[in-house]
DNA sequence: TCAAAATATGCAAACGTTTTCATAAAATTG
DNA sequence: CAATTTTATGAAAACGTTTGCATATTTTGA
């Protein structure tokens, strides 16, 4: 049974050097720096700290070093999964550098992303990454001015002005509709997400277009659409395209896997076989792509990779910012791959 | 052209009280509490902050007055969007209380969940969210010692010494094999998540198996399995289940609808047909299960609706601790909800 | 009009750390 | 063994806030 110094306060480095018999500047060398404190008084302090459960104060720190140990990222969504397999990935790696994410959806907000932003700096995250290259001013304003290193993460944006890792979605738009041209298709719909709000989704559309037009088979207006990456709302959108009565694509490309299941999903559920009587493509590979019958054929985005050299180069910008040495700017481009499946057949 | 005290540092209270002419104690009361500071000060106050582009720095508030503005939340995992709805709205929420929260996916690992929980706690999160009521002894300890107001997630705990906010698994389970008893199935195979690392898939499994005997038609060992929670090792293990040669169950209850989901498309990939050679019931109702074909039947868990509810009680916990008056532990049942859709058929 | 009450402000201490600088002790060198 | 270098330690300042207390100012009430 024993008794705290003061009623039941939490301790303090203060009270574990009491306890210790010594200066709390060694106890917090202990914690930090092990290696420069003499093994006996090491060990009287790791004993000081078990006994009195001592946890030390990050945020405290923060205020002396400026560094919180905390990385900001705002997704657009936490749902269907399409950052999921990223951001998991960015966690458990940044766990290795000693690091806490903070991760907030912004749900394809850029106000509400701006506000998120903002309630990072706040908290001095070390540094923010973000998805996508579109972003409100205040948050680049207030990126710059704190000089918080930041990283853009998801598509590869030559030239930005802040340090991105991803795909070129515009190549990748460009490579799912020449699969389908290569296969025989000319009548193809282009079911992209919401492009205003999401430059990804514009990137990818951009691309397939511009293929689809160069060879002379630029989709009727109606063929070109928008939906959110919503099953539901995907799913039943196909489904007009479908049962207008209106001449019928005999393929579609999905802005993602999203699109591309809830189009196989429409088609099916109208009795209309995939890749039979309709061909269908994504984007993404997300988990269970390869998995759902008919297999989708769609263009892998290696998010796990993006992830893990995401952290990896965050902590490379807060350790050299640390030091007062500045990094250039990096936009690393990261390559998609084509999974040819099951969804997509030759016409 | 304006110069600042410090050479590129950013600016403090004190910088903005300079500016103001003001002390810094009325800026800080600016902020946390602006009726009481005089609409004339308020608004030079304004102003300085405007021009030096003022942060406040909650990692410093928090030294003084304990709050740190932010609560930790660990998840089993990110993908799948089992628990994305739940955490998403969990979020949201959490933003109008004016809260951020630290997200981080401990694999399903309880040794990952101590090490992010105590990395909680050096970062002085208000609050802990868990999910389910498995936890380590050293997190238990933890968050004891320190009083840090928790919650568990995802399952109802009748009598835990932790407020819970979540479903009864084992009635859920019972629901799923009631439902196919009901319509005249006898031989039905129950696959569940990993039992001895998730409370909540064994609930389910006993739930289930308890009906089951209970109707003399409890299911042959060979019908009794565990997968992760992972479409591609499901869909395999069913694929083998099915293919085995042995007497074929004429039903499937999911321990989720991920297993069910991979259940349907194993059979689907084998030639049968899912509900007439195979009913498959499911557990969640998570995104998508609506819209596949066959429509999964499924048992709902409210996931967005346990999440805003945690946010509040969160909420509630917080300032009610801030205030030194102690809360009565709640165990809160959330109602299941069940969802025949098409997946299923009497036999 | 004057005392009393309410309101607005500032001072200074406190929060729990890290880190610079100085110094004491120990190890190394010749 | 003395002179020098290395290593380990502690004192104290600094980080950017909040808040209790005291005081100055304004408002209220009779």
């Amino acid at each position: 049974m024993k008794m705290n110094k003061k009623k039941n306060k939490v301790a303090s480095i203060t009270d574990v050097a009491n306890v210790a018999k010594t200066s709390i500047s060694t106890v917090s060398r202990y914690f930090n720096n092990p290696t420069m404190v003499a093994p006996a008084v090491a060990h009287r302090i790791a004993r000081a700290a078990e006994e009195l459960s001592y946890v030390r104060n990050r945020a405290a720190a923060s205020t002396r070093n400026k560094r919180s140990g905390t990385v900001g990222i705002v997704i657009p969504t936490l749902e269907s999964s399409i950052f999921a397999e990223m951001t998991e990935s960015f966690s458990s790696r940044l766990l290795n550098h000693d690091m806490t994410m903070l991760l907030t959806p912004s749900l394809y907000d850029r106000n509400i992303e701006a506000r998120i932003v903002r309630s990072f700096t706040e908290h001095r995250v070390d540094s923010v990454v973000l998805v996508g290259g579109e972003h409100n001013d205040e948050v680049m304003d207030l990126l710059d001015e704190r000089q918080v290193p930041a990283l853009l993460v998801w598509n590869h944006i030559d030239g930005h002005r802040l340090n991105s890792i991803g795909v070129d979605n515009k190549r990748i738009g460009c490579m799912a509709a020449q699969h389908l041209v290569d296969i025989g298709h000319r009548d193809i719909a282009v079911i992209s997400g919401l492009t205003d709000v999401n430059d990804r989704a514009a990137g990818r559309r951009e691309g397939a277009l511009d293929i689809l037009a160069s060879y002379g088979v630029m989709p009727i207006p109606e063929w070109i659409l928008q939906t959110p990456y919503d099953l539901d709302i995907a799913k039943s959108l196909v489904s007009n395209l479908l049962l207008s009565g209106k001449p019928r694509p005999t393929a579609i490309i999905g802005g993602n896997d999203i699109i591309a299941t809830a189009a196989i999903w429409a088609a099916q559920t109208h009795g209309l076989s995939v890749p039979h009587d309709l061909s269908v493509i994504g984007i993404g590979d997300f988990k269970g792509s390869a998995e759902m019958v008919p297999a989708l054929t769609t263009i892998r985005i290696p998010a796990r990779r993006i992830g893990r050299m995401a952290a990896d180069r965050i902590a490379e910008l807060i350790i050299s910012q640390t030091n007062g040495v500045s990094m250039k700017i990096e936009n690393h481009e990261v390559e998609p791959e084509f999974k040819f499946r099951h969804s997509t057949a030759p016409l």
